[in-house]
DNA sequence: ACAGTGACGGGACTTGGTCCCATCACCATA
DNA sequence: TATGGTGATGGGACCAAGTCCCGTCACTGT
């Protein structure tokens, strides 16, 4: 950091205090030391050093080291979005289906399939990383029974179904991300809860 | 730690090494800090020196500040042979349901009712420690996948029974730690896992 | 022209966590 | 009785995560 001109713009263009996109700037610096030495053998400077940042910066966009990986936060907003305009009639996993369409539709599209895999095999060689995982899960299954008690389905049935979905969603985008298929997330999700409702009834 | 005599025997039989326990005296002094002051406001230093030892003790039994409420790591095993001997033709949930029972024989003793409470409450209120019971949540749900597999259970179909049995057990667990609440784990456990079934059918 | 704003730089500081080595009661064996 | 090994602990150096506070300076509105 003895440079001055560190991140000093490349262009010739008048100067900019700053480059633009800063939180995206350390996700993917991030993201690319994660794969090249994995998560804990990369430091925080290390990651703002290739960002052309600092330590200050990374912790004023991210709570920790781990959240650079989940800051996409609009999952919750957008699930709960999608169960409350589900028809009004639909049962519980119906509209919780229809949440699924819509985070396939606004979130796991097709040209964010790559970088949605990287992230995913850096989090599972992790174990802090699937821990932050499994925080954030549990936060969405809450916000999928906080949503469907909102609809009048009952406490319990509402919690057994936001898990039920969970596990559709978990199955979904595994197939998902996978190199092979090329479906949209939406129809591999519909798939994946009616498969999840035929092994209910084996149970 | 300048203190020679800081955690000698307060008895007058011959001296002992060291004062017996070591783990369960650092699960006991951290359980009063984090109770007394809250996680984040205890250091681990702080803990060590109620319990008369140094932090390299500390580290040395628990992994990390969070490990030291988690310690009892018996639950996997206990769930694994709990499903290993249910009867031969035992339904998947069943085959849970006999795990649940072992576990209020083995582990969720009326003895330990209060500590479990007062455990509870101080992982309730805090993220970093719920963060830590999300992965051992999810640790032991796939060590119930794993088991109910392994006597035949399709995969899928086990994934959703043991999602479902770790609903019950929530459920079962959060009403036995209740003040109000005598009955013994088991039963809960069975009650629940019933309710658990019928809000399934609902779906 | 000028003061306010807001994102960033930078450094001091606390704490979690790792590593390595010293200590010393206990124990087995001679 | 002597002697050497064992193992849980003490202790301190060290690194990285995370917090706090303050300074900088292009931009912006008046």
């Amino acid at each position: 950091m003895s440079d001055g001109t560190k991140s000093r713009a490349r262009t010739m263009g008048p100067m900019a205090r700053w480059q633009p996109h800063a939180p995206e700037r350390l996700l993917v610096a991030a993201l690319e030391l994660f794969e090249e030495r994995g998560y804990e053998n990369t430091t925080v400077i290390e990651i703002t050093e290739r960002a052309g940042l600092t330590k200050s910066t990374f912790f004023r966009h991210f709570r920790d080291k781990r959240e650079v990986l989940f800051g996409g936060g609009a999952m919750s907003g957008l699930l709960a979005t999608g169960i409350d305009t589900a028809p009004a009639g639909a049962a519980p996993l119906e509209a919780v289906a229809h949440a699924l369409e819509v985070i396939g539709r606004e979130a796991f599209t097709s040209d964010r399939r790559e970088f949605s895999a990287r992230r995913s095999a850096v989090i599972a060689a992790n174990p802090e990383l699937r821990e932050r995982e499994a925080l954030k899960k549990l936060g969405l299954i809450a916000t999928m029974t906080g949503a469907l008690e909102r609809r009048g389905v009952p406490d319990l049935t509402a919690r057994v179904a936001a898990e039920l979905g969970a596990l559709a969603w978990e199955i979904a985008f595994e197939r998902w991300r996978g190199t092979a298929s090329r479906d949209d997330f939406a129809e591999l999700a519909r798939q994946a809860l009616t498969q999840v409702r035929a092994a209910c009834a084996l149970c």
